[in-house]
DNA sequence: AGTGGCGTTCACGTCGGCGGCAAGGTCTAG
DNA sequence: CTAGACCTTGCCGCCGACGTGAACGCCACT
């Protein structure tokens, strides 16, 4: 397969399935002509790629995930450099979410400041909703 | 005030205000040599930037509240489009809370399986803690 | 032989918010 | 007079994940 199905296949651009080569995450062999030549694992490991990216990984962060399924286990989720991606990336996930909680927070305070300072002494309780 | 006083007193680098005289956020009045001079009214500005951005806000969408500010209003917050701002950047947040916490759900799903598969059948129920 | 549709490498552009450096001007204290 | 502490403009660098375009090669079909 060349570049141009796998990336179709895959739902990537040609130029993506490259950026991940110069990353050595996606080494491809090459044919006489200089083309390069993909099986279906390669699909396998894009696809890996794109669903970990999809979870907030970076694409150095899925390294690990990609080089245990080329090592041949069945999951790139199989090796302990994984399993470690995953539980650090699940710590800066909540970290993320307290501090997007607090900002929620704050931001929903001074929103709801900011309408008291310019709705001084509604004359009517029912004047409270908004548009 | 010049530049370095009021980066010093904002918490700001020099080269920060600069660039926010670039955007046109903080316009900056020159003495004869040259030199930026600021006012109170211009800390107060820097704050107001400095406080939204903590809040996720970017510099451009600060614009409205340094405005609405320098309008003569006694909070940033106090013109329409600085509201419009907080509530689209509420919308927003609770956009990303959503799918953060879709992810953490799909994060925490995949690592438990991936332990679940390295650890078949535990010989006992006290091995299901972690270090 | 030409056309079109693949492929290749190289290298710059994008977005935000500055950091950092160079080369020079300005002011103040000793 | 000079050191040094400030200021100025200008411009490149950074981070990540590619997009985009140039200039070219390869191959199949007509």
């Amino acid at each position: 397969m060349r570049i141009g199905e796998l990336a179709e296949r895959a739902g990537v651009s040609p130029r993506a399935l490259r950026h991940y080569e110069e990353l050595g995450l996606l080494p491809a062999r090459r044919r006489a002509n200089g083309y390069r030549t993909y099986g279906e694992e390669d699909l396998r490991a894009v696809a890996e790629i794109r669903a970990l990216v999809g979870l907030g990984l970076s694409l150095e962060e899925t390294r690990p995930f990609v080089e245990c399924l080329r090592a041949g286990h069945p999951s790139g989720a199989s090796c302990a450099d994984s399993i470690a991606v995953y539980r650090q990336k699940l710590a800066e996930v909540d970290a993320s979410l307290a501090r997007l909680g607090a900002v929620r927070a704050e931001l929903e305070a001074q929103l709801h400041a900011a309408l008291r300072e310019r709705a001084p002494v509604p004359r009517c309780e029912l004047t409270l909703e908004e548009p």
